[in-house]
DNA sequence: GATGAATGAGTGTTCATTCAT
DNA sequence: GATGAATGAACACTCATTCAT
């Protein structure tokens, strides 16, 4: 998962142009982090400073666009996580700092987290980009929930179901109607706590 | 939440008036079902065999359309639910059963369900249907939570967080895709069970 | 002039079915006052207590409804004008009280106003409306005129551009700007010595 | 009243771009004159040569261009009125000839003239168009009404009437009845002359 | 005859995408 | 390469008119 960018950007050999390509990222990022999907290209060409036709030229198209924004932030937590996982840690602390990491996302990028829901669903998203996010982010759920099996604390089962219940306990949705109740910075352990509590094997 | 259609439906004295609006209604939430929210109101309109203008005279915009939709949906297994709740069954196993049940939308209304949920979430949800929503559906859930806490089988805290959680349980990409693994019969209880033991108390 | 309305309703020989008319009209000439062209036909109707199919009935379109309408309107002032007409009062007497008389219309039509005014000259005006406001209030000043004309009193010239000019003298806008000055009943009579002015003949 | 254009079009860097906007300006112009605000965007852009976005790029809407329309056609006359007012000639001279070629609107630009007064009159009218024909063209006016009450050749009041009354002797629909009768050259001199002999004082 | 439900052409407006400069 | 002007398909919504009941 190095260099993710390089995957979505049309990479060039001109420097300023691959400068442009950032720019033109961080503007989307910007935006669509408050707008969603909805977000204009022009918008974006505005905030990047840059015209449309530039927005176009790094991306063949908004999906495409989109889908890089969606995989920037999603490298973004990459490491972090990873580094959670390689760490000596119980597999219980490991889930929970994993899970309160990844939660932070919506309450970082806003309108994002459910547009990478959307892209990972839709047809809107690239083949790439599914296919990226599962080797990646998804990698290190199945890691953590194979640990737990295998150290019999964890329900047994298809794995990769549970993959999906935790993707899901951090619905972006979710997590906004949780922070409106308790304060944010406990949401994603509260979360978390819960997921972990459905995963536990009964006693 | 009984003749709930009068609450969306601008009715008429006309029988046959009242027959096409039903017949939108039902092409609407077939087409709903299949695109969600971006569906067109010409779509539905087609597929309701039907001028344009006659979906306005029922409607008074898309809005309103998607919110009578939703409704119907809601209300269709709202009865079913009732019936479990009123029954004479341990918390444990009314909380499974109102699950289940809950979770056949997802089966049954494809984008519906999604839309559902972003109508109770934006603004673009009318706020009596938000209200219904509130008084209806969610209602059913907070009693199987409450109950729960008070029979010390649940864990404590503020039950609408649960009642959160247990929304999201069924959340409708997470339904798809579990049960593009396990026979979509099986979804309703696999999901149910997690979801149990996400709120039962540790031992 | 007289029986006016009958030129534009289609008759019918059942008395309810006129009393409908009559109700029509009526409704009509409140809407059209208060929204001028762009009343809908559904408020007309709405506004009658009568279905669109009834106003449908009774008036072939909206234009000739439209037309009826300012057929009624005129008709009402016209008796009086000829009243005044047929008095024995000098021709400049003559002449204030029935542009006064006439600079009535816009306070009490409103919209109805610019509406005759559009009608007398597009072609949504029926020839028969228009022929029969010739043959019928033009004649009035074209008589002042004539009048004034003989006693070598007023310009000479042809007397149909002075009727345009007195006409025009009656415009709603300039009348409604000018009662936002002066007070509304001294609208016309400060209308009425400004266009007598202008015919008089210089010394 | 100077670089007119600027206030109205959204203008642009690029001069093909100007010359885009000058084309639509023109065709709207073309379009207004014949058949006023009933005007579709399409008829427009098709005149233009152009799709009807390249219209909503340079105005942000209907009303806008309408606008932008009215102000063309005023400042088209602005000029050569200042120059009247600025000139060496008695009041009433001056009246007749600013007169006059005010009045030449209507001949030229058909039911755009109504279209003025509409804008003048309406919420359709934006507040900056309104604005800067009050300090315009009405000025004129005021000032040729002032200066002939100063010299007591006009009668006394208040000239806001006046000019009221001047703006209403220019009348699109009057002059263009008028025109029908006498030659449309000699008609503005017609009208001058009878709007003057309305506000000369009585001997 | 009366009704009002149904119709669908028409309108203003948006925005992803293309392409001339 | 960069720009932003141009494009036009698409869409929500309106309303005069028709016609089944």
């Amino acid at each position: 998962m190095k260099n993710m960018n390089s995957e979505f950007i049309i990479s060039s050999r001109r420097k300023d142009a691959n400068k442009n390509a950032a720019k033109i990222l961080e503007a989307a990022k910007k935006i669509f982090a408050l707008k969603g999907y909805e977000t204009t290209i022009e918008e974006v060409a505005l905030e990047a400073q840059v015209g449309v036709g530039t927005v176009y030229r790094r991306f063949n198209n908004k999906h495409q666009l989109a889908n890089a924004v969606a995989y920037e932030v999603i490298s973004e937590i990459y490491e972090e996580q990873e580094d959670i996982l390689k760490s000596n840690q119980s597999t219980v602390e490991k889930f929970k700092k994993a899970f309160a990491c990844y939660a932070k996302i919506t309450a970082k990028y806003g309108e994002i987290h459910p547009m990478i829901v959307d892209l990972l669903v839709t047809e809107r998203g690239e083949e790439e980009f599914k296919a990226s996010f599962l080797t990646g982010l998804k990698n290190l759920y199945a890691e953590i929930i194979t640990n737990g099996q295998n150290e019999n604390i964890f329900r047994q089962g298809d794995p990769r179901l549970y993959e999906i219940f935790l993707q899901n306990m951090i619905n972006p949705q979710m997590v906004k109607k949780i922070s409106e109740i308790i304060p944010l910075e406990e949401t994603p352990g509260f979360l978390a706590d819960l997921a972990l509590n459905g995963l536990l094997k009964k006693k």
